[in-house]
This record gives C-alpha cells, structure tokens and sequence, in this order.
DNA sequence: ACGGTTTGTAGTAATAGTTCGACATTCCAG
DNA sequence: CTGGAATGTCGAACTATTACTACAAACCGT
C-alpha cells in the first residue's frame, strides 16, 4: 500500500488533496502535516513515497526543506505544490533534487493528473515550468542539481543598485550615493529586473532576502 | 433541498468546500464559480441559500461585491471566505451585510462548524473577528493593549491600496483596478505612508508581512 | 444637532523614474 | 587574437508619481 504525506498549512487544502489521493490512489494511507517541523516529525517515524510539501509552509519555505527531507527519506519522491506567488521559484526547486512541481491554482483535472502521475512514474511538472526549465537547462549547464543562485548573475554594478534598493532607497538618491545619473540608476534597474526576472521592487526585495544568506 | 454556491478561484479549495458541504448538508446542491463574473451570472440564474464568497476571487475583489450580490439575491447568506491577507478587512465585510466570515486557513473543524452554523443560524463569524467586532463596538475605551496593530489604522480604502502595493502593484495599475484616479491611489498612499510613519514600498511590505497575521 | 475630524476623491503643477538608443570598455570563447 | 556579448554610463523624450490643495460626505463626540 502506498503512503502518502501532505505537508500544506490550509487545512481545507489539505483535506481536498487529501481527498483526491484516497479517490486515486486507493488502497493508500495519508498522513497530513501542518508545518515542516511536523512534517520532518512524520518522516523520521514512517516511511513515505510521496511527499506533497507546499513551499510556503510555516517553519519552511526555502531550498534546504529538500534536503532535509531527502536527509531522513533518500528515495521518496517530493512533489512541489506552490502558490501564485512563488512561481518564479518552481525552477530551483527542481533543480534543488524535487521531483514535481505543481500550481495551488491548478485546475481539480491537473491536480488528479499531477497525483496519479507522480505515483506511477514519480514525475511531473506544469508546462509552464517544464518549458521554463528546458530554457534554462539549454543556455547553462546541464543536470547539476544545485540551485542557482539568481542574484549572482548580476554584474557589480548592478548588485551594488540592488541592495540599495532592496532598502527601499529611491532612485534618485542612489543616483546621489554611486554618483551617477539617475537615467543610468534606472537603466541598472531594468536590467535588474530583467535578470532576475521580476517586475517590481517588492520582488526584488523577496529575492535579496531568500538568496542574500 | 438547500443549494449553495461557491465562489473561489482555487480549484482545490473549492473542491475541498464542495465535498464538506455534501458531506454535511445532503441532500444539496452546490454550484461552483471561479471568478466573480460567474458568480454573478449563477446568482442571476438560480436562486441560492448560500454563497461562500472568497474576499480575492477574480473579478470582484472589493466591498461592492456583497451589494452586486444581494441586487440579486436580497435573502442570500454570504459567508465571506477570506486568506491571510484580508483578516483585516472582515470587519468591513461583516458592516457591509455579509452575514458570515471565515477564515481560510481555519482548521476543518471550524470550517464544519462555520457551514452548520451559517445553514441553520445564517451566521458565523471567526472568534478573531467576533472580538475585534467587540472592540469595535465598545467604542475603543482605554486599557488598550500593547501590541496594535498599525494597520487597523488605515481607513478601508487605504487598507485595499495598501495590499496592493504590498504585492508591488504600481499606483497606476491600482488605479486602474480599483477604478479611481491616479491621483487619488496616489494621496491614499501617501496617507498610508503617514499613518504607519514609513517611507517606502519595502517598508510597507515588510509591515504588511509583520501585522497581517 | 453642531462642529471638528476622517475619509473618499480629484485637479494642477512639479518631481521622479523609465525607455531606448548610443558608445566606449572590458570580457570571453573559439 | 578577435569579434560578439556584457558592462558602465548617459541624454532626450516620455510616462508615472507626488505635493498640494480642495471639497463633499460620512463619522464622532458631547
């Protein structure tokens, strides 16, 4: 009988996961965990096939909640389930040794298909990361499984703007800091935001605090 | 026999919502939406007991939403099934005539319980919510608390301007959404810069992550 | 019921920030 | 070594945002 762990905070998330596995999955034992310690907790009492862990999960929600799973269960598979807003991290994860990565506003149809699938061949991935990951695997290495840090593809220039504003420093007064005009401050910023693929400086903030240990 | 709809953008949380209500209501029928608009395009069709009206959904996203439903509908039960972000605006769901207010990452149990007490007494409020409609209520005397929460502050429309500028939405594209002029997004933001006494976008984002529990 | 305060909303004028194209330098792979 | 790519820098022409000011409606305390 194959087992199953949830690792989600919403409660009514995890009970519809929860209740698509068993409609699927039949005969399958569920276990659900509502934080990563709880999560850690349930992987070192018994073993699982396959992990469902939301990224955002209390106690989690960053790259090394991979390795600390893989550290108590190597060969489990662990499928990435996140929200909106951290789509744009769905690539490290895979390379971060995940196995899945699906979309919390996925529809009930890919749910169910994400499921089944991980269980049979213990991959999956939504098409939008699966092509996202193709370019990515093209222009640089291939199969290393470490993350990638994104902020170390900016240049000098650009990283000294983007700490300046991940301050919340405007643009003008880091023309003033750097001595530089402001259209040059602005021109760093755009290619900031191209680089690290993001639109805004909250993003941007997010990322200098998930990638600047 | 009772029919309910529900209305949320999350496939998976409508499934989960979806089987408790059968599971506790049956006989019953549920309809489901996925944005505003098809909400209110059941409501016009078809005659509901109850709506659980997800506060973010697509398409509605503001205080209107209880009037454009109750146009059509005046006897309906709205339950308001709202995520982290929006705790604070309960209140003024709940003094715009919603008859009840979850939250979503209430345990199962509540969640049960919050769809028993709305089908029989057509209302339910979180007991966070309930205390702070108390407060409110007993127009706010003294022995206050230490910890406030610098966001209850801000008026309703600076709270909504406030959320999106913590996702790093532009004063312009917020305009645009919330159907105002620039101008005025931008004198909220500058009102809500005063009130929580800080400078930038970072800093609110941050508040925001800090207060909105 | 009265008068101050807060809230929702804008307009005008001034300020800040972006886009895009440009150009010299510096890097780097073949 | 060499040519294309990446970097550092800017100006001109826009576009977006803010500062102030203003005003009606809602709220609130007494």
């Amino acid at each position: 009988m194959k087992s199953v762990l949830v690792s989600e905070d919403h409660a009514i998330v995890r009970f519809g996961i929860t209740t698509i596995i068993k409609d699927l999955l039949e005969p399958v034992k569920v276990v659900e965990a509502a934080d990563f310690d709880e999560t850690v907790r349930h992987l070192t009492e018994q073993p699982f096939d396959l992990l469902i862990l939301d990224i955002n999960i209390p106690g989690g929600n960053n790259l090394q909640m991979i390795s600390a799973v893989r550290l108590r269960q190597p060969n489990i598979r662990i499928l990435i389930f996140s929200g909106y807003d951290e789509q744009m991290f769905g690539i490290n994860y895979i390379q971060a040794g995940a196995d899945g990565y699906l979309e919390k506003h996925a529809p009930e149809e890919e749910i169910r298909r994400a499921i089944v699938t991980m269980a049979e061949n213990g991959k999956y991935l939504t098409p939008g990361i699966r092509t996202r990951l193709m370019d990515h695997a093209a222009h640089h290495g291939h199969g290393s499984r470490q993350p990638v840090n994104p902020l170390l593809g900016l240049s000098g220039r650009e990283k000294e703007v983007l700490l300046l504003l991940a301050k919340g420093i405007s643009v003008m007064n880091i023309s003033r800091a750097l001595n530089l005009q402001v259209t040059t401050v602005s021109t760093y910023k755009s290619r900031i935001f191209e680089k690290l693929n993001i639109s805004n400086v909250i993003e941007l903030a997010e990322m200098v605090r998930l990638y600047s240990n």
